[in-house]
DNA sequence: AGCACGCCGACT
DNA sequence: GTCGGCGTGCTC
């Protein structure tokens, strides 16, 4: 009877057997690869796509149905995103549920019957079809017809005689953010046409990849999609948040340039059109965040990544892929971009082994002094005399100081003066932050929230006092010299709503703004006269490897795009990050980071994952994780494995291992088997996560 | 969405 | 010691 059987690429985490799930052909026999099908699984009905033939095996249930137009999702996308599930170790179900706008792909997916129910169907089945008939059926709806004549199922997907079709409306939604343009960062610099022929160089030859180091980096983008405009290739920008694409995408329509928004700020049916209207196109410049690195339109492209190593760049699900990453495989027959005011040091590698081009632009050097806290005379209060002073007198003289502090809310943990404890969240047994505002403490992990005690719950102590300080305890501090202090923080954006209208008051009149990391982006619109970053000794000395160029990062971020004086309150002013801000190239720092990366078996000379099993039978969990640290090849290693803190209450227990390997292929060979194979009993979650951004 | 299975509480 | 409810995991 019927053709070979097929692959189906459903969205479903990966288990026993494959990245695919296999069905017989049905009626799906000899459609291409890409194609949408309706399978039955279980109970249900669901959607997904055809990858190709499947492995012929007995009981295999049939493809119910086709979903028109056939192929729903271009060859290439499957390729691409069959390519990042092997990657990254998940199932291509869930990179295809990542790569296109999957549900709003299958909103309106109903079943329905063409043609005239053939005579020789049994009663049942032609009794199913004609209700389908009637009317076309949602899948939960369709899937209850089968319940009690499952016989009919197999009988009408050989018959072919039902098909699907997607009901999404193609309705554009504006994007409701306003999109920001910073003066001065649109006009072509010298360094346009430079910028030009270099990307003209990487699209004509090897190595296709360029780096482009400064700020501003808008231009230098624009010169580089004209090069490829013009030889009517696509280009794809990508950037790490919405209001970053947002902003790209009017400066290049304003420049003239064939924009398509393709970000995750759009409405569903929105991006659904989007996404459908870039099928195969060339020459148009594709605006977006992540996921749009899998942008249908027509291959070569030129991929843009700007600021990489911003987290909006990592996939929180599986896959868990880095944007540059994939951009780069799908650069193999294109041209990459990657654009930062401090590049990584893993990227900064390429451009010494030639694997990459280098572009410097033209950028202000950061201006940073240091306030050695060691010699201070003050050292309880949260900020240094020095910086006090130095903040007060500007905002004074009615000028603009920023503080940038390590936390929101008002303190880290509050700490008992006489025994050493720190009051702990009872259930997760991590640090509580205090609060001081509503005299709460809260937990990090669990969101769990108590009302701070009088007494140490140690030793019954009495003097329990802040540790560290967050913006509520730094601006408390500074309000008492400085005129105008303001709070800015991801709690006073929620509270506050608009963060460019809080922000209004302090552009207008001056003052002290306090604030976390979640100012940066704002840095250009607030035309600073002095930063201070305080506690700077945190970012020094953070427990992970990447401490370093993350710290170098941000000083010469505050400092470039903030374009003021940066303070640096530290008890380590010898520190290498502080000698890298303030020399003259980036290069010796680069250079004696990447020998100790080496020395320590650390990115970009080996591939880190992070491996987490977890599940309710210790024994189970303990054995998957046994398994995998007894695995071995070549040149891998296996670190842990850890025990993950269990919440008290929680049935749940977690074990953490590190993967060490040469590349991202060895760390495959050695987890796809773990994860696909026997060694994971029913009850056991492997969750990996390759290239972790923290560790 | 439905079914099997396992753990824990109640009860002959 | 057994029965059965309910919560969890599985479905090519």
């Amino acid at each position: 009877m019927s053709a070979d059987p097929l692959a189906v690429a459903l969205d479903l985490p990966l288990r026993a057997g494959d990245a695919s799930f296999t069905f017989a052909a049905g009626a799906a026999a000899g459609v291409p690869r890409g194609t949408g099908v309706v399978v039955p699984f279980g109970a249900r009905l669901l959607p997904g796509i055809v990858l190709g033939p499947g492995e012929p095996r007995p009981g295999l249930r049939p493809v119910l149905a086709r979903v028109e137009p056939t192929p729903l999702v271009p060859a290439p996308v499957v390729d691409l995103a069959e390519w990042t599930a092997r990657e990254y170790v998940s199932s291509t179900g869930e990179a295809l549920a990542v790569a296109v706008p999957w549900d709003a792909l299958w909103s309106g997916l109903r079943l329905w019957c063409r043609d005239r129910v053939a005579d020789a169907l049994s009663p049942p089945a032609r009794a199913i079809a004609g209700r389908i008939a009637a009317r076309p059926q949602p899948l939960s709806r369709a899937a209850r017809l089968f319940v009690d004549a499952p016989e009919a199922l197999a009988e009408l997907a050989e018959a072919g005689v039902l098909s699907a079709i997607v009901g999404a409306p193609s309705v554009w939604r504006a994007p409701t953010a306003a999109a920001r343009v910073e003066a001065g960062d649109v006009a072509p610099g010298p360094g346009e046409e430079a910028v030009r022929a270099v990307v003209a160089e990487a699209m004509a030859a090897d190595p296709h990849a360029v780096l482009v180091v400064g700020w501003p980096r808008t231009a230098a983008y624009l010169a580089a999609a004209r090069a490829a405009l013009a030889s009517r290739w696509a280009v794809a920008a990508l950037f790490p948040s919405v209001d970053a694409a947002e902003g790209f995408a009017a400066a290049a329509a304003a420049a003239g340039l064939p924009v398509h928004r393709l970000h995750a700020g759009l409405a569903p049916a929105a991006r659904l059109a989007a996404w459908r209207g870039l099928a195969g196109m060339r020459g148009v410049v594709v605006v977006g965040t992540r996921a749009a690195v899998f942008a249908p339109a027509a291959d070569p492209l030129l991929l843009i990544v700007d600021d990489e190593d911003a987290s909006g760049h990592k996939e929180e699900r599986a896959p868990r892929f880095l944007t540059a990453a994939v951009a780069a495989h799908r650069a193999r027959d294109g041209a990459l971009l990657v654009g930062a005011t401090t590049p990584t040091v893993a990227r900064f590698a390429e451009t010494q082994t030639g694997a990459c081009r280098l572009i410097a632009l033209p950028t202000r050097r950061p201006r940073v002094g240091v306030i050695d806290l060691r010699r201070r005379p003050d050292p309880a209060e949260p900020i240094s005399r020095a910086a006090r002073e130095a903040v007060r007198r500007v905002a004074r003289a009615g000028g603009r100081a920023l503080v940038v502090a390590d936390r929101k809310g008002y303190a880290a943990a509050l700490h008992c003066a006489e025994c050493g404890a720190v009051e702990r969240c009872p259930s997760c047994g991590v640090a509580m932050v205090y609060d001081r505002a509503s005299r709460r403490l809260g937990c990090r992990l669990c969101g769990r929230r108590l009302p701070a005690p009088d007494r140490c719950a140690r030793c019954g102590g009495v003097r329990l006092r802040p540790l560290g300080a967050g913006t509520e305890r730094l601006a408390a501090v500074l309000r008492r010299s400085a005129p105008r202090v303001m709070r800015f923080d991801a709690d006073a954006v929620a509270r506050g709503g608009d963060a460019d209208a809080m922000l209004a008051p302090f552009r207008a009149r001056g003052g002290a703004l306090v604030a976390t990391t979640y100012v940066l982006p704002y840095l250009p619109s607030l035309h600073l006269d002095l930063i201070v970053l305080t506690a700077a000794d945190r970012w020094l000395h953070r427990p992970e490897y990447r401490a370093a160029e993350r710290a170098l990062a941000l000083l010469r971020t505050l400092g470039i795009t903030g374009g003021a004086q940066v303070l640096v309150e530290t008890a380590d002013p010898e520190h290498p990050v502080l000698r890298a801000v303030l020399a003259p190239g980036l290069r010796t720092f680069y250079d004696e980071e990447l020998t100790l990366r080496r020395q320590l078996g650390f990115p970009p000379y080996r591939v880190l994952a992070a491996v987490t099993i977890s599940g309710r039978s210790v024994a189970s969990v303990d054995s998957v994780a046994a398994h995998l640290a007894a695995a071995r090849a070549a040149g891998v290693e296996v670190l842990g494995p850890a025990l993950l803190r269990a919440r008290a209450g929680a049935r749940e227990v977690g074990r953490a291992l590190v993967v060490r390997a040469p590349d991202r292929t060895a760390v495959r060979e050695v987890l796809w088997p773990v994860v696909t194979g026997a060694a994971v009993p029913p009850g056991v979650r492997v969750a990996v996560d390759v290239e972790p951004i923290e560790l």
